[in-house]
DNA sequence: TTAAATTTTTAGGTAAATCTAAAAATTTTT
DNA sequence: AAAAATTTTTAGATTTACCTAAAAATTTAA
């Protein structure tokens, strides 16, 4: 059994480990807003307990049991937050914080009735997919929308950031999960991604777009 | 803002003093699960932020924040209780250990709409009033199955004991809320009570009838 | 291939919530 | 009103999760 400490640690080692082969220490103490020396503390106690593979100085990686119980938190951190928004009809920016705390809750019960309460969904408010009972789960392929070129269309499946103001900006201009679009220029000046959407036509920054991620329909 | 050691801290002497007019250290100890001296510790700490009036030796009160706090607490324990009950299926024997953590989760929106979303209930699984979001809450007049006399009615609205074992007992017998229930006589041998339900006759201990509460239909 | 910059670890400490053992205060019993 | 029993507090430690400052290792740049 982990302390809350540990769940957040192991969640962010599993998240950073998604995006760089070696996870270092410097990376998890800014992901955990702690400070370095912190983290090695941590690294070290995670290590005794199995969790993780550490050796000085070359950063860690999960352990099985580690990564299982890291996907754990993820499942339950997903499930919380489709709960929140189809439920309790919090919008897609307002149910991080709330999900951080709900998905240490200790119930392996409680999981699953809710997960069946939800209707097993596969995915979360963001897209993200939610691993199942046993900890599996499809890896999606999602395209970033700034690598679309002109006159590519897909449909928005995700997004990579999670800030509640991006995620009001996005939807203040319409594109949210779901939405069929279609790139229809880029600007020379700027770079900027002119967007075709069903109804109206808009337009977003190059660090806007290259949060999206859409799942193509293939080329056009 | 409370660690969650110091809310269950404030919802112990809070149940405590439904019961006691002046709280003592080994029964918030006994209740907590913990030693006399930790509780003196705490105690002077609540104390220091102004959440009970404490004098040595002669037990502790909630102040007015205190209180709030305190129920504040209970109402998240309950309408959390009613979620897994009404929502996820749980018996009224599962829910207590996980209404413990969920109680702690920190959003005053989250409880909000979790209100709205059960209906506003006004009890919980246990036919405990749950507060509403000012805190205030009927002051229910129970009186104990154990004092009723031979003939006199009512119905089951709650229970003075929240343990597994208990409430698994009441339900094999039918004694469950809403109940209409009859006392039919009572053993000279041991004092135990013979109960008519609509459908059958049972007859309980005098320790499992100390702990029925009902709400008198008058004398009969 | 040194020197400089960066990353990571170690050393030594703090605060919260516990504990045991022993002392002090209060209450109950003779 | 003593003595005995009970309750409560204090003293001194421990564990967990942090911290700062300084040392050590690694990586990058000159
Ligand atoms: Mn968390
Ligand atoms: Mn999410
Ligand atoms: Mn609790
Ligand atoms: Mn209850």
């Amino acid at each position: 059994m982990q302390s809350y400490t540990e769940e957040n640690y192991l969640k962010t080692i599993y998240h950073l480990a998604e995006r760089t082969t070696n996870v270092q220490t410097n990376a998890i103490a800014e992901q955990m807003q702690t400070k370095p020396a912190s983290v090695t503390d941590m690294i070290k106690k995670l290590a005794d307990k199995g969790l993780v593979d550490y050796i000085k100085y070359q950063g860690v990686t999960l352990t099985e049991t580690g990564k299982n119980t890291a996907i754990d938190i993820v499942r339950k951190h997903r499930l919380w937050e489709v709960f929140l928004v189809d439920k309790l009809n919090f919008k897609w920016d307002e149910v991080h914080d709330v999900a951080e705390e709900l998905e240490h809750i200790r119930s392996v019960e409680l999981i699953e009735r809710l997960d069946e309460f939800l209707g097993f969904p596969k995915a979360d408010p963001h897209g993200d997919p939610i691993p199942d009972k046993n900890g599996r789960f499809a890896k999606t392929q999602f395209i970033k929308l700034i690598e679309l070129k002109v006159g590519d269309s897909g449909t928005i499946t995700g997004v990579s950031q999670h800030s509640s103001a991006f995620l009001k900006h996005l939807e203040k201009l319409g594109l949210t999960l779901g939405k069929q679009i279609q790139v229809s220029d880029v600007t020379d000046f700027d770079g900027s991604v002119e967007i075709r959407l069903s109804d109206k036509q808009v337009n977003i920054s190059r660090e806007v777009a290259k949060h999206i991620l859409i799942s193509s329909n293939g080329k056009n």
